[in-house]
DNA sequence: TGCCATAGTTACCAGTTGGTAACTATTATG
DNA sequence: CATAATAGTTACCAACTGGTAACTATGGCA
């Protein structure tokens, strides 16, 4: 059976599984970012905040990596280079949801 | 004014609001072993697998800093310390749940 | 008397993460 | 001819994170 393909190991844990390929500070922005459609790198990285150009490409080839964003290059001069989600990185939407909800009571709260 | 009480930072997004208060993956698994209930110290440590006394005991701290989790110390011997979410810990499951959710559906597809 | 158990704390060390700055390519513009 | 623009890559360095092991306290038990 040379031909075996290997299946990711994936914690049993769900919880666990979703950390794996999202438990990170910089992928949920990412994500938030993203969600609302299509971004250029050098939008991407202003929309962040505070973001290195290292640590964006990173997080950005480890996300395609794992299937959530698309990369697409337009063979220009200078280069432009267009990001997007995934239909399985849209389906993240419901956490970023829960988490912005959350987030919007707990400021309430402390007003 | 010298009473003037130290308004939090906080970032002007939600979703970061919520990162800066469990953006950070043993957060997540602490608040997925103390959802069910009480919890003793060890009994945390074991259940979330594989975590070094001196991390498990900082994130505690911090989430009790931030009134995530209630730490009820018994004046026993040997001693007994049990770890709970407070009311405002408990009001993240909505997270946890699309976290969960999310990964029982990423993991079915990937069978 | 000496050891066990629990929940820490601390010092030390290794690995990871992240920032900065310099470098790349290519074409249009002044 | 030099410069600007975009999206990188790379080397170097600093800071943060996390592990291990040794240490703490104290009462019960053999």
């Amino acid at each position: 059976m040379p031909e075996q393909i290997a299946k990711k190991e994936l914690p049993a844990c769900p919880v666990e599984t979703t950390l794996t390929l999202i438990g990170d500070k910089w992928k949920v922005l990412i994500l938030r970012d993203l969600l609302p459609g299509t971004k250029r790198f050098g939008e991407l990285k202003k929309s962040i905040g505070s973001v290195s150009q290292k640590v964006l490409t990173a997080q950005l080839r480890d996300m395609e990596k794992n299937a959530l964003v698309n990369r697409k290059v337009y063979p220009e001069v200078p280069p432009r280079v267009e990001y997007s989600l995934t239909e399985l990185g849209q389906s993240l939407k419901p956490i970023l949801d829960a988490m912005w909800n959350w987030g919007e009571e707990y400021k309430a709260r402390n007003i």
